[in-house]
RNA sequence: UGGGGUGUCGCCAAGUGGUAAGGCACAAGGUUUUGAUCCUUGCAUGCGUUGGUUCGAAUCCAGCCACCCCAGCCA
C-alpha cells in the first residue's frame, strides 16, 4: 500500500494552490474535526468500464483525488464492472492511462468491485438469512407493474415472503447456473410502498449467463450497482463516498444495505481489519456533474458518434474525452486547473466553454515555446537581399522566460507570409502589410511593401517589397509601424499540414429538448485541414517541442498519430485570443 | 399530481445572522517587435418571489414560483 505522505507529496505539486471552499472539503474538514473516522480521509474514484472518460469524469478525479490529497488521505481506483454485458478490458486500459495521464496515482493496487463478488455472496446469504431478502420471480415487466408508479405505490411480490430456507435453496441454485437469465432475482426486502422508488424491494442480483472480463465465467450471477457500491466502500474503509447528483435518491438504498449487514462481518472483511482504529460505515455525498455548452458529455451520445464514424475514434481531438483532449493538445496541467477553477456544488450548472479554453490558454501561454507558422502562405520577395542570403536570426523562445533559451530562424530572399496578413484595400484599423504600407517581419527587419504580383486571374502571386536594413533589433528612424507579421523562409521552412477545430456543435445545448437528434446541430466546420503550412525549420530540429505557440495563430501540437514519414501534422489545441 | 434536490452578476462560485469573495466573459485605459501575454480600472443598494422574525436577513421561519433527478434485473 502507497504510504499516505508520498501520496499526498505526489499530489501537492500538482493542485492548484489556489482553491477555494465548497460544501464537500467543508464537511472534510468537520468531519475531520470530528474525528469521524478516526481522522482518515478514504476516497475513490468508481468509473464503470463501458467507455471513455471524458472531462465531466475529470472533474469527478480531481475531486477524489484532490481531496484525498489536500488531507494526506488516499484514494482508490475501484472499476464498478457490475455489469459484464457493457464492460471491456479496452476501458479499463484506457481509463488507467487516462488517469495517470491527469497526473494521479492511485492507492495501492486497481480494485475491481468483482473482487469482491464473493464476499458480497456472502453477504446476500446473510441479509437471506436475517429475513431481508428474497428470490422473486416476477419477470422485468412484471416487477415493473407491480412497482407502481411516481404518484402510486407498488404492491408487495408474490414471492415476498418465501422461507429463509427456500430463499438460500433459489439462491445457491442461482448462482449455480440453473436458471435462465431473467428468470428470478434476488430482492431486497424494504416497502413497497416507500415514496422513494429507489427503495421499492430493489434488486440485488440478476442472472446474466456471460462471461466477465475480470471473472470469465466463474459467475452467473452479478450484483447490481446498489447492492455492490456501499459494500464496495465499506470494503475498502472508504470514509467519504463522493458520487453525482442522480444518486441522491440512493443514498437511504446506500445506508440500508450498509446496516442490514452485520457490521462485524463488513469490518472483518474489510481492508482495515485488524487495524486499531474502530471500523466505521462510509457516507454518500452527492455533487453536480459537470457540463459543458457547445459539447455533449454523455457516454452513450458519445458512444454513438463514434460507433457512427461522425468522428475518428474515442481521441478525436474535435471530443470532450481525455483521450481527445490529450490529442487536441490539453495539457493535463490545464484540466486540473480547470476542474478546480469550476468549483463543486449541488446546483445544475452549465460552464462555459470559454472557461476551459481560458484554462488552456493559460496554461500554455506560459509553458509552450514560440515558433512562426505561415498556414496560408502567399510570398514575399525581398528585392534588395541578394539571391543567395541567408541570414541566420536569433529569437527567444519564449518573450518572459529567458530560461526557455533562443533559437536559430533563417531569412532569406523569398520568404513566405500569410495571405491575411496583406490586404490591398486594407479595412481602418488594419495593422499588417498593405501596398505601400510597413510592417516588421517579427524579430527580423520593418519591410515595405513596393508592387503587388498577380496572375491572369488577378491572384496574388507575389509581393515584392524592401527591406530597411536599419531596422534589426532596432526602431525604424523617424516613423512608427504598427504592425508585425510572421513569416517563414520559403527555402528553409518545413512543410506541413495544421488540423484547425471548431466546436463540434454549433447550438450551445445539443441535448436540448427541442433538438430531436444532436446530429442536427453538428458544427460542419468542426475540422479544417490546411496542408500547404510552412514553419520555420526548428520545428523539426534536435530538441524540438512537441507543443508551440505558432505565434499570432494559436497553440499547436504535434499529432503523432496523423504525422508519418510523408508528413507532419499539427493540430490546433485553440487560437489566441483575438480582440481584432 | 408522490419523493428527492437546486435557485447569489451573462457563465461558474464563495458566503451558514453583522451589512455581497474570487474566476470566466465583457468594457475602458497602459505596456508590448505576437491585434497575444501582462498591468490598471469598471462591472449585484443586490442574493427566485412574497410575507414574517430581528437593532440587523443571501443567511432564520412560512407561503408561492421556476428548474433538475427518480417508475433499468444500467451505473
Amino acid at each position: 500500500m502507497t504510504d499516505q505522505k508520498s501520496a499526498s507529496t505526489t499530489l501537492d505539486e500538482v493542485v492548484d494552490s489556489s482553491t477555494s471552499s465548497n460544501f464537500i472539503r467543508n464537511k472534510i474538514a468537520h468531519d475531520i474535526k470530528e474525528n469521524k473516522h478516526g481522522g482518515r480521509v478514504h476516497t475513490r474514484f468508481p468509473p464503470e468500464p463501458n467507455g471513455y472518460l471524458h472531462i465531466g469524469h475529470a472533474k469527478s478525479i480531481c475531486l477524489n483525488f484532490g481531496i484525498a490529497a489536500e488531507n494526506s488521505g488516499l484514494c482508490n481506483l475501484r472499476f464498478d464492472d457490475t455489469n459484464p454485458e457493457k464492460e471491456s478490458q479496452e476501458y479499463v486500459d484506457a481509463i488507467k492511462d487516462n488517469i495517470s495521464w491527469l497526473g494521479f496515482q492511485w492507492n495501492g493496487d486497481v480494485r475491481y468491485s468483482s473482487n469482491y463478488f464473493e464476499q458480497l455472496y456472502t453477504f446476500a446469504v446473510q441479509l437471506i438469512e436475517s429475513g431481508k431478502a428474497y428470490v422473486c420471480d416476477l419477470s422485468a415487466n412484471e416487477a415493473r407493474e407491480y412497482r407502481g408508479s411516481l404518484t402510486e405505490p407498488g404492491r408487495n411480490s408474490p414471492h415476498r415472503d418465501r422461507s429463509i430456507e427456500d430463499n438460500r435453496d433459489l439462491f445457491e441454485r442461482m448462482r449455480a447456473g440453473e436458471f435462465a437469465d431473467g428468470a428470478c432475482s434476488l430482492r431486497a426486502k424494504i416497502d413497497m410502498a416507500a415514496p422513494n422508488i429507489t427503495l421499492r424491494d430493489p434488486v440485488l442480483y440478476r442472472i446474466r449467463h456471460i462471461e466477465h472480463h475480470q471473472t470469465g465465467s466463474k459467475w452467473c450471477i452479478y450484483p447490481t450497482y446498489d447492492y455492490t457500491h456501499c459494500l464496495s466502500d465499506a470494503i475498502e474503509g472508504i470514509t467519504h463516498s463522493l458520487c453525482t447528483l442522480e444518486f441522491e435518491d440512493h443514498r437511504p438504498l446506500y445506508d440500508w444495505i450498509l446496516h442490514s449487514v452485520d457490521i462485524a462481518s463488513i469490518a472483518a472483511a474489510s481492508d482495515l481489519a485488524g487495524t486499531e482504529s474502530d471500523y466505521v460505515l462510509p457516507e454518500q455525498t452527492e455533487f453536480a456533474k459537470l457540463k459543458l455548452n457547445y459539447t455533449i458529455v454523455g457516454k452513450r451520445q458519445l458512444k454513438e458518434m463514434v460507433e457512427t464514424n461522425l468522428v475518428e475514434g474515442w481521441d478525436d481531438p474535435r471530443l470532450p474525452t481525455l483521450a481527445g483532449m490529450r490529442r487536441r493538445g490539453f495539457t493535463a496541467n490545464a484540466i486540473r486547473n480547470f476542474c478546480e477553477s469550476v468549483g463543486v456544488a449541488r446546483s445544475d450548472s452549465v460552464v462555459d466553454l470559454g472557461m476551459l479554453e481560458h484554462a488552456i490558454r493559460d496554461d500554455l501561454d506560459k509553458n509552450s515555446p514560440r515558433a512562426m507558422c505561415v498556414l496560408n502562405p502567399v510570398t514575399v520577395v525581398l528585392t534588395n537581399l541578394a539571391d543567395e542570403h541567408l541570414e541566420n536570426l536569433s529569437m527567444a523562445n519564449h518573450p518572459k522566460n529567458e530560461e526557455m533559451g533562443r533559437r536559430t530562424v533563417p531569412l532569406t530572399k523569398r520568404v513566405v507570409i500569410d495571405r491575411s496578413d496583406f490586404e490591398a484595400v486594407p479595412p481602418q484599423g488594419f495593422k499588417r502589410l498593405t501596398v505601400g504600407g510597413e510592417v516588421r517581419l517579427r524579430g527580423a527587419y520593418v519591410i515595405k511593401c513596393d508592387e503587388v504580383i498577380k496572375d491572369a486571374a488577378g491572384a496574388i502571386t507575389e509581393l515584392h517589397c524592401s527591406v530597411d536594413l536599419d531596422t534589426l533589433g532596432k526602431k525604424p528612424q523617424g516613423r512608427k509601424v504598427k504592425g508585425v507579421i510572421h513569416w517563414v523562409s520559403e527555402a528553409k521552412g518545413v512543410p506541413l499540414s495544421v488540423r484547425l477545430y471548431d466546436r463540434l456543435f454549433n447550438v450551445e445545448n445539443p441535448q436540448s429538448k427541442d433538438i430531436e437528434d444532436f446530429r442536427e446541430c453538428l458544427n460542419e466546420d468542426s475540422l479544417i485541414e490546411l496542408s500547404s503550412c510552412i514553419a520555420e525549420p526548428s520545428i523539426v530540429e534536435e530538441g524540438a517541442s512537441p507543443r508551440y505557440q505558432f505565434e499570432r495563430e494559436g497553440y499547436y501540437c504535434l499529432d503523432e498519430k496523423a504525422s508519418s514519414e510523408s508528413g507532419l501534422v499539427f493540430n490546433r489545441t485553440i487560437t489566441l485570443r483575438d480582440s481584432w
